[in-house]
DNA sequence: ACTTGACTTAAAGTTAACTTTAACAATTAT
DNA sequence: ATAATTGTTAAAGTTAACTTTAAGTCAAGT
């Protein structure tokens, strides 16, 4: 049975994380996470490890690059448990990067919902789906609708 | 100068669309566009598949795969004006998925927004944060929180 | 001590969504 | 008519985010 507080294999990691060892193997070269070695050279993970992992996981699943993680984790620290600062700085950075997206997809979503409730689709109006000017001025973008 | 309802070239449809001619013609192989052919074996868009590559687009924008995007898309016909019918079918569709992701944001900018008020960081409660419950139990979660 | 299972690395393979290249054909402008 | 531009294809190259493979090393149980 596994003891509290020990360093973690990365198979364990691997267990706890959902996340297989080549990705996390991938992770360390990208500087994402960080481990210790044995002396035969394995890796150990801290357990505080599993909560940054635990976070690149929930930024992946809203569509953010790797990249995009490296950069929002960046100010959280790879070898302490991060302090109520530390913690704040990226939570809050994070909170206003998704609210950026949010917004897009809200934006979208309104304008669909134009399209879909005018009678001859909102085309003329609809921003999103206007290409550009040049097509709106030619006339060849919303020609008549088949109803 | 352009005449209007004239069937476009991939260089009139890349210009209007900033879709670059060599996407064009992929999305042409993955089967979500569609062209004519002149006797000299070039392409001829219908101005109506402008409209479409910008749905594509935006369907892009907001995170969906070009597969996705194929499902979305199918049931609007590639060669005819879509009717109202055909277009509320897709739009619905798509606001669905739209939603169901926005619903998945929002709840994770939730968490994220419970974690940071809270003074210890809510770990223990944050269901967002924690890998599984293997980890909760072993105590390796949430260890003490550097203030 | 020894065997089995877990771990290591480097390098090659994979999928999505394209782009680039090469070699050649069709259109358009003069 | 001819040059310049635009288009065609197939095949190889690109980037992200990994996985798979190969060949060898370490750690754990008996």
């Amino acid at each position: 049975m596994m003891k509290i507080n020990k360093n973690l294999t990365i198979s364990e990691v691997s267990e706890f994380s959902g996340v297989a060892g080549s990705a996390l193997r991938f992770y360390e070269k990208k500087g994402l996470i960080h481990s210790t070695r044995t002396s035969g050279n394995q890796r150990r993970y801290h357990s505080s490890m599993l909560r940054r992992i635990a976070l690149i996981q929930v930024a992946q699943s809203v569509g953010f690059t790797l990249e995009e993680i490296i950069l929002e984790l960046e100010s959280l620290p790879m070898n302490k448990t991060p302090t109520k600062r530390d913690w704040e700085r990226v939570a809050n950075k994070w909170q206003a990067d998704l609210e950026d997206k949010m917004k897009r997809m809200q934006f979208l979503k309104d304008n669909l919902a134009g399209c879909v409730g005018c009678g001859c689709l909102s085309m003329k109006k609809c921003q999103l789906l206007k290409p550009n000017d040049f097509v709106q001025k030619q006339g060849i973008w919303h020609p008549k609708v088949n109803q």
